[in-house]
DNA sequence: ATTTTATAGTTGTATATACAAATGTGAATT
DNA sequence: AATTCACATTTGTATATACAACTATAAAAT
């Protein structure tokens, strides 16, 4: 459906105004659609996302800056979505012993089994969005966003 | 900037995922872009939302529902949105004469001239984003876009 | 007329987010 | 060695969001 449909806009938009728009939208739907498979495992999108970096890490632990630079929302507060993830004991926290402002995070075996089980439901929802358009089309979609958003 | 680049990324990403990320990533640099626009004038990204969807009512009284079904995020509190806005004394709101469950709320004066402040504003974070895509390429964008997520 | 169902909005509560200030540690300077 | 500065993370606090339960009103059914 047109955004402005779904908007249920009277006037006609500028095509600028309408990218914003369909990129929010866009977001919201994704968002809503991913927070349904994480609701049964109990984890948030926030959570997941730091899960996916510490995976990522093979082992190395991640300090929360590099965890905090990797994330898609730098706003978040990465302490506090640490404390979540650790009271579910899907990761561990310890100082660093070399320097100690440092804090070495990493993904717990029953961490990795939460990712493990989720895999196959975030990959049917990456293609649930994109079945609608063709290879060429994807690859557009892509570099008309990083162009766009190239200031 | 690549998507990859930009979140670290150390293994190659399926077009798919892409999407997902610079979808989220680029909503992000929207925001936090239009955050600022908003800052000086105290209020938030919804209740600018809000106040747009009532001047758009151009004088006619819109209820809760009507405020609800037109917003990005379905999912806030309209209730406590037109609160925050009544307390700026941006809106009004009263009782409906004809069924006295509903609630008509109007922009004020001091609304539209927020909103009228905007304005120019508004239109150039609109502009900004876009000026590096050509007006086949802005097209092109929007009709992926909706195409996308048209499940 | 009374009860049931649907509609419209509000409130409670728990959690999340935003942003500034504070804390603790290490490195550099005097 | 003491002081200053920079770095890494945490904490405080105010605001926002999510979701369910609740209240009030209207319409429909008995």
């Amino acid at each position: 459906m047109k955004i402005e449909e779904i908007l249920k806009s009277t006037v006609p938009m500028d095509n600028s105004k309408k990218i914003i728009l369909n990129v929010l939208y866009t977001q919201n739907v994704i968002t809503e659609n991913f927070n349904e498979i994480l609701k049964p495992h109990e984890i948030s999108g926030e959570q997941y996302n730091v899960l996916r970096i510490l995976r990522g890490q093979k082992g190395n632990p991640a300090n929360m800056w590099t965890i905090q630079e990797r994330m898609l929302a730098k706003t978040s507060n990465t302490t506090r979505l640490v404390d979540k993830l650790l009271l579910k004991e899907l990761v561990t926290r310890k100082v660093c012993p070399e320097n100690r402002r440092k804090i070495e995070v990493l993904i717990t075996q029953k961490g990795l089994e939460v990712l493990a089980a989720l895999d196959p439901k975030v990959i049917a929802h990456e293609q649930f969005f994109s079945k609608n358009l063709n290879s060429e089309e994807i690859a557009l979609l892509n570099q008309l966003l990083e162009k766009y958003r190239n200031q």
